[in-house]
Order: C-alpha cells, then sequence, then structure tokens
DNA sequence: AATGAATGAGAATTCATTCAT
DNA sequence: AATGAATGAATTCTCATTCAT
C-alpha cells in the first residue's frame, strides 16, 4: 500500500476541513442514491455547495473519494467494534449477537454510502480497493469479538465465519433498506436469528472441520 | 408494468433467434465480466459477432438487454425449482437444503450474469426492474419448497424466510466466485448450515411471531 | 517502434477515407493557424464539417492526428526527395540547391502544419514523436542526395551536414511565411545562398574533419 | 504599442524587486523546462517559492510573464552586442564571427527560456509578442556590428542578411541543445562556417541586390 | 434485415485567474 | 503586501443511440 492517503492536500485550516468533510457527507448521500458510476463529480461539487475546482483540490480524482470514504467508515468502524469490546463481557451470547447486529444496522443506517463501495468491489476496477478495505476492517471487527467470545470456534475457522457474518449482515441489512420502519426490526431480529442460528451449528459442526481446505482463508 | 417484454421484435425467423440468444449470451458473460456500467453495447455486439444496428433491432436500448436476461433466468429458475419440487417428497431435510443450495450454486456457475443484475438493484435505476424481478423468482421458488416441506412455518412468515434464505445463498454464493474450486465446496457446506441453523432458530422462534408486524412482506 | 500506425480504424470504405483525409486536412490547418495546443479536437472536428464522435472514431487521441499528419508528410517528402534524384544527373550544383529549396518552399507553404510539428518536437512530449518523424524524413532525403552528388564531404560528416541544412532550411522557409508573396522570392533566393555558401565553406572546410567528434550524429 | 511595460506594478521596495527577479527566474527555468503551454502559473509560483496571489500581484496574466522575460532578454542582448562592438576594431573578419556565435551560444545556455518564446511566435499568439521583441532585439544587434564590419553589405540588405544570420543561429543553437557537450563544440564551428559562407556568398553576390524588392525589411 | 459510420450529449479533469482573509 | 482556497470555463474523450446505405 504505497498510497496511504487518498487526498491531494490535507487541509490545515478548519474550513477547508470542513469543506472536505462537506464534500465526502455528499459523495456518500449521492453514491448511495445513485451508485458510484452513475454518481457524477459535477453533481456531488454542486450539492455540497462548491465548484468542481474544489472538489479536485482535495481529491485527484473520482476514485478517490470512493477511497477517502472508505477510510472514514474504516475509522468508524473501529470505534463501533472497539466499543462493543467493552460491553463484551457481561453480555450473554443472544444480547451480544443483539448488539453486534444493532451496531451494524446503525452504521448501515448512518452510512448508506458503504453499500455501493461494497456491492461494486466485484465488479468495478475502482471500487476494488476501497470495497475490500471496507470489508476487511467489518471482518476483522467481528474476528476481534469472536477472538474474545467464541473460543470454541477453532481459530483456523475464524476467519471464514467472520467473513460469512458479515457478508449476511450486510446482504441482510442493505435487503432491509427498502422496508419501512415500522417492519424494519421484525428484519433485525431476523438477521439475529440467522447468525444465532449459524453460530450454534457451526459450534456443533463438528465434522465441518475435518476438511483441512475448509478453514482456508476466503479472500 | 406495462411493458411486458423487453424485446423491440420477437423474432419469427429461426435464424434471428439464434442471433438474439448469441446475442443474450454474450451480454451475460460481458455483464458478468464487466458488470453492467463498464459494459458497452458495442463491444456487446462485436463479441456477439454482429453488428450494433442488429442489436438495436432486437433491443430499444441497454436497459431491454438487463431485463431480457432476467426472464431468461426467470424461466431457468422456474424450471429449476419444478424439478427440485420432484425430488422433495423423498428427501430428508438436510438433504433437501442440501439440494436447493446446490442448485442455486450450479445456477450462480452457469449464469453469472445474474450477479451484476442482483447487486445494482438497489442503486442502479437501470437495473432496478431487471434485478427485482430476478430476486422474485428466487424467492417464488423458495417459498413453493416451503409450502411443501416446511408447513411449521407459519404461512405469513413465509415470504420473509424465503427472502432472507434467497438474499443468503446470493450473497455468499457471490462471495465463492472468488474461491479456487477446491475451496468452494467448504464455503457451499457453509451456507448449508446458515440455511439450516436459520430453519431450525425460526421452527423454534415460536415468539417471533408473536409482533404481528413481523409477518408482514418484505417488498 | 510498436505503434505502427496511429489510426484507431483504417478505412476501407471510399466515404470514410474521404472523410479521414478531409479530417487530416483540418488538423493541418488548425495546427497551422493556432498551434498544436491550443488547438481543440472539437474546433477541429467541426471545421473539418464532422461530429467528434467521427473524428475519435479515426483518431484514439489528439496525438495520434499530429502522428498521422507527420506520416502523410513523411511519404510526401519521400515522393518529393525522389523526384530530385531523378532531375539530379544533368543539373549544375547551384541549380540542384535550387531545386532543393524551391521544393521544400512549396512543401512548406503546402503543408504549414509541418511547422508547428517541428517546432514542438522538443518541449512537447505529446509532438515528440510526430516531429522526430519529420525531421528525420527531411534529413534522410537531403543525405540521398548528397550521396549522389556531394562525394567529396566525408560519409561520416553526411549526416551532420544534412540535418544543418534541414534546418536552416525549415528555420528560414518558416521565416518566410509571414512575407508578402513578392518578398517571398527574395528571401528563397538568400536561402539558396546560405547553402550554396555553407557546402563550399564545408568542401573546403578540410580542417573540420579533424576532430573525430565532429563527424558525429547529431542525433 | 500602448502597453509598455508588461508589469502590473513595479515594485519599489527592495524585496518586492528581489520576488519579481524570482519569478521571473522560476518562469525561465520552467518554460524552458515544459515549454510555455505545458507551464502552469501556479508550478511557476510554487518553484519560486510564493504564493499564486503574489504572482498575479506582478503579472496580470501568463503571457506578461513571457513578455517581462522577453524584456529582460532584450537588455541582456543589448549588453551583449555593446560588449561586442568594444572587441570589434582589432578582430579578423572570421574571428568575429566566431565572437558573436559564441556570445550567442553563452546566452543561449545561459537563457534556455528564449528558446520557446522564439519557437512558439509563429503559432501561439500569446507568445507573438514576446518573441518578435526577442527576435528584434538579437537582429538589431547584428545590424549594429554589420554597420560596422560589413560596410560592403549594402545597407538596404543589412536588415535581412542580419535577420537571416539571427535565425540560422537560434535555429542551430536550439538544434545543439540536445547534443552532449563534448560535440557541441563542434556544431558551433559548424555554425561559424554557415554564417561564414553565407556573409561571403553575400559579399559577392552582386546580382542579389538587382531585384528591388530583396532589400526591404522581413517584418 | 443487416451493417457500421455518424452523432453529440455528457463525463472527468485542468488551470488561469480572483478575492476574502 | 501576501496568501492560497475557490471558481468555473474549457478541454479531451466515451458511449448509447440513430439512420443512411
Amino acid at each position: 500500500m504505497v498510497e496511504t492517503s487518498p487526498l491531494r492536500r490535507r487541509p490545515r485550516q478548519a474550513r477547508a476541513q470542513v469543506r472536505l468533510e462537506r464534500i465526502l457527507d455528499t459523495a456518500e448521500q449521492v453514491f448511495a442514491e445513485l451508485g458510484y458510476d452513475a454518481a457524477t463529480t459535477n453533481l456531488i461539487a454542486s450539492q455540497a455547495g462548491t465548484s468542481i475546482g474544489s472538489l479536485y483540490e482535495f481529491f485527484p480524482n473520482k476514485e478517490a473519494m470512493a477511497r477517502a470514504l472508505a477510510d472514514r467508515y474504516v475509522d468508524q468502524i473501529g470505534h463501533l467494534y472497539a466499543t462493543l469490546l467493552v460491553d463484551i463481557p457481561g453480555a450473554e451470547d443472544f444480547e451480544l449477537v443483539e448488539q453486534i447486529v444493532a451496531s451494524l444496522d446503525r452504521f448501515y443506517r448512518e452510512h448508506p454510502g458503504a453499500v455501493p463501495l461494497l456491492n461494486g468491489r466485484k465488479t468495478s476496477t475502482e471500487l476494488a480497493s476501497a470495497g475490500e478495505r471496507l470489508q476487511h476492517a467489518f471482518v476483522a471487527g467481528i474476528e476481534g469479538i469472536m477472538a474474545e467470545r467464541a473460543p470454541d470456534i477453532p481459530q483456523g475457522r475464524r476467519h471464514l465465519v467472520a467473513t460469512i457474518i458479515a457478508e449476511i449482515a450486510r446482504a441482510l441489512l442493505t435487503l432491509a433498506d427498502g422496508v419501512p420502519l415500522s417492519q424494519r426490526t421484525g428484519v433485525i431480529r431476523e438477521i439475529e436469528h440467522v447468525v444465532i442460528g449459524y453460530l450454534e451449528a457451526s459450534a456443533e459442526g463438528h465434522d465441518l472441520a475435518q476438511d483441512p481446505d475448509e478453514s482456508r482463508r476466503l479472500s
């Protein structure tokens, strides 16, 4: 990873920082509404209340916005899981899953721009980097919790299981996106059941580790 | 839905039918490799060995190709579940899930073009229609099987559960896409565990139906 | 030289060939009037009576137009010197120089687009390739004539002398460009004097070859 | 010519004068390396260690920098020829030409920014003014020397001959630019031969003045 | 019916220039 | 006087779509 920061200029003045933040917020919204490809840099700039020139003062190109967005998400996901880890010790198993799903739910609701990044990572070269980074952050967070609380899952399987949980959460929370809020809680609870069910099946899931291949990493 | 067929002209002559089929096959490949947005109609035409003019004789626009592709998939998914229903009576529960997952697996492998349609449906206006149609077909098929074999799941929940299973299968099979074939079987088995785990948790999940909202349709 | 042709599509139909020729003619004019940088592809297209899309159907980018132009010039320069070689045997020395200068004069008047290509080759990365090619064609032509008619100039010096003559001709004919036609003949005759003077000084210029370095190639 | 000075503000304070000088030095370098068009005002400002705002405090626009640069060159060329005139009386003809070429050589090496100005004058509207000014300075200098030392050249031809010599020197010294220093001396000597040869041919060149047109000014 | 040349709106990006601080 | 963030017109190039042949 040579390209540490996708930014062209790291703003020092407060006003510039605010503007950068506003551009990124707008990009998030526009990506969420139109998808990455259909989002145009001109639209993002004008929605953000700036000029296209200013946008390109901060970001060398469109892809950099996706990457900066991903970076911001990665930070926030880090905080999210750090917070969760604090609450873990006293929680029951089901309660823990509830907390994880709830916090993911909040994350996706507050950061709808994460969805196109994750969905596009397999097909768009431009999104590959941003999407992978994001996915890794989710998986790493879940792995961290599993290390603490699911020692019964052999350590070699941890990455696989975490990846699958992250993927399921993303898929179903994306699904919940279109659903009216009144029904959203229902879907959320369903997700909890899926995860709990999977973890239980995994714990029993005895024979699963017999094939050495299965414990290999997914990506 | 006024627009019954996405086709501009339903070809009568055999030769034209073949050509249409070939264009659609090519679109499938190109969508799978580049994604819907990056796929250009000119590329599809030339890969299909026709002219761009001919392509537009069959399809009024690019979106129509996605829709026609989805329609073709819907047919095939119909066959797939019809076949499964025949085999059901004699199968054990786990065996049934195995069969469902296996057939979905085969479907995704043979029809990689389905993935971008499904993944794009939430962000691309152009893919919304095609993607939703596809998703409905999967869900309907699973609902059909559930009607036969999971009568313990109250009928009001059926759609919800089927939707979730379809979504999980899609997410995880997409995930399995990048994975080397040797490990693919491992992921497949993991999916089976997720589904089995979920169904069991659902079956016990008594209290789940207490909130009348939960049984409402997802979409 | 991997990139044999700068063209994207070599036109087969006569109409397309005509259009390509017209675009190139227009590019020549516009380059001559505004210079390469200030010339815009849109202007060239509209002046040529085509759409910008058509222009890009023939040329992958702006630079390719400069290269195609240079290629066309190289051909014509080839013909020019081939013709000159035919007339050589019977001509007196001064008459020969007269012919060379006259044909270069005609060339520059008929192909004013050559000037920006040659002038830009040292500063514009985009023009380097086209400009060098052109310059080589001129130098090679002059070297050819020298091989026939100035055997007194040692063969190691030939390239140097040819290069210098080509450069002088270019500089002074460019100069003559702004001059009213009535005075143009005067300048032309001046050029003849420069070349004759130089060749004579070179022929005597005995000592010049003493330093082995001097006979090395210029580029 | 209404616009006497290209400067927006003639700096009175020493510090400002230094800054202006530094900007101009930087412009010279950047023009020499990238050419006028590719040089950006922001790059010049940052390389000069100032802000773009300061740059525009001194120069109303990019073109003004080229003009100011030309003006500075004109001064220096004035000094150069004044110095040469002092040395003339005692020198032989060939020696004189040697001195002229040598001093031009030094000038071009020390002021590489002059080349793009001169080369661009025929194609770039923006450079026309600066380039012409520069060229005039060279020509005037050579005319001055000719007035002293080549009285055999009829006074009406002086301007024409001086122009041609200046142009040849520029063309060939530009050519020498890419050449390794070891061979540079060879090229220099070649230039001397060209000039000497031309002057001799001109001196004999009797009939040349017969057409009254020929003695007219070139520009 | 088939072809593929032609079209042009629209997208990303640059850079001379301004102006609030 | 100095700064550098901000502006937006202008440029290159793409690609869905049309239509003459």
